[in-house]
DNA sequence: TAGTGGTCTAGACCACCGT
DNA sequence: CGGTGGTCTAGACCACTAA
């Protein structure tokens, strides 16, 4: 294909003659971490439509099915979202869609609604999402320490700042989780707990808002623990009933681990719901 | 490409000029269609090869390049393994790379190596898997009653025949799991514990190289509870204990579920754990 | 060496979207 | 209508595997 004349050309990295890790990577491969690096520098902001394929193809001198699967790839991977006739956009934690995607807990009624993304009117401070009504109110946030623990889970030195966050869920007007976050604080300086009450929609969506940290994926450990005293007050529970507590790393691009979260789960009348491919 | 001489064309189903569901699907998604009833009328058998994408297009009338994205979609599903310079093969739980893939618990300690497959030499009655030592030990096998839920869950009318399995899953020597499994009778008449107890591997492995039946996917919901009396006999703990519930409903092909299980899990020193993409 | 899947290209046409 | 992504084709070439 010719390129368009007015298209500055952009060179490929050089092929490399001798490079170590993978000694051939495939093109659609190379463009792939190109288009990852340009996303993570910012160059298109998340809800932003990248440039079309066309001319992704043009400024990189290869073909457009090339472009064409290293944004499958990139697609797949939830980081950029194809909508047809329109383009291709940058996720967005802000899109109803994608809202709420890393929410696991269901009720245990409910003919398991294939999750829509399209949220119902609710009223000021609530938000529907998946048929149930949540609410979020936050307890605290401020500077805090953590265990080595976490330290490790987030890849910092010991003695860096952190931000902790502590809030509970409602679910259908029920306490259900405590969450306990906690944030490298070099990230999120002037995370406060106004700016979390003032704002009514998901965390990470203030996150990515705010302080351009998009959460693209993240790995959960689960245990079946018993209430400690504070988190059952905090819960409306007798100390010693039984919860999930859902640890949670998340991470951004390249897998750079950027939040901590315990959450303690009543799953009186919610459960954990996950799938099995 | 026209197709070899001796290859009998088979034609695609009429362009059915009048459809209801999905006004128009693409090609590739009608050979995809095609593909799966073979796969799951047994055209097939689990580790064998598939004919080669140049040979089906052949058949289908259409480009290699429309088959291959049919393809890329099954293997994307599990259902088919490709293996470069050799074929694409018919997945199979026999297979030491999809063994266990379903099983989510992992030990706390040890530093979450990627699930490999390969597995190491264990003694004999134990597998060993991503690191850890399994041994599976069968309680019994019977004929049972099951709950309405279980019913339910298997779409199975109320009085039709099922069949129960009772296990104990010890990991590291340690016993952690109690699985309570039940089968819808008319798929695996002839299941009995002698059958299970000389059978050394996964549980799936054998249903699908004696019954013809393979898992494909399932649903998990995950409750916080405390172990029942007999539950916590099994699994040498106190009556009291927190544990997790995993519920899980398996499916066959085009979803149709065949197995209702209920885990009780140990989290003393292991945990559930989950990817959120 | 022959056969398989994997990559890449180039171009045609379609479905969808906003204007 | 023009532009975008979605499908389909046809053929070339590469990398891997087994005989």
């Amino acid at each position: 294909m010719a390129p368009t004349a007015s298209v500055e050309h952009e060179e490929l990295p050089a092929p490399s003659p001798d490079e170590v890790a993978p000694r051939f990577a495939p093109l659609y491969r190379q463009i792939k971490t190109l288009l990852t690096k340009r996303l993570r520098a910012g160059e298109w902001k998340p809800g932003e439509p990248i440039p079309s394929e066309t001319e992704l193809a043009a400024r990189f001198r290869v073909s457009q099915g090339t472009v064409r699967k290293a944004i499958d790839e990139l697609a797949a991977d939830n980081l950029l979202v194809r909508r047809q006739g329109r383009g291709t956009f940058v996720a967005s934690h802000l899109e109803a869609r994608t809202q709420f995607r890393f929410l696991r807990l269901r009720p245990d009624n409910l003919p398991e609604a294939k999750p829509t993304g399209e949220p119902h009117p609710a009223m000021p401070g609530e938000r529907s999402v998946q048929g149930q009504v949540l609410r979020s109110q936050v307890l605290e946030c401020r500077r805090a320490r953590g265990s080595a623990e976490i330290f490790r889970a987030l890849q910092l030195r010991a003695g860096e700042s952190l931000v902790q966050v502590r809030r509970v869920l409602d679910l259908e007007g029920e306490p259900t989780v405590l969450d306990e976050i906690w944030l490298p604080g070099a990230r999120f300086r002037g995370l406060t707990a106004e700016r979390l009450a003032n704002y009514s929609g998901p965390l990470y969506a203030l996150l990515e808002a705010e302080f351009g940290v998009r959460m693209i994926r993240a790995e959960e450990r689960i245990k079946a623990v018993t209430a400690p005293a504070e988190v059952a007050r905090v819960l409306h529970v007798k100390a010693g009933t039984p919860l999930l507590r859902v640890d949670r790393v998340s991470s951004t691009y390249e897998s750079e681990p950027v939040e901590f979260r315990r959450g303690w789960c009543l799953t009186e009348r919610h459960h954990y719901y996950n799938e099995l491919g």
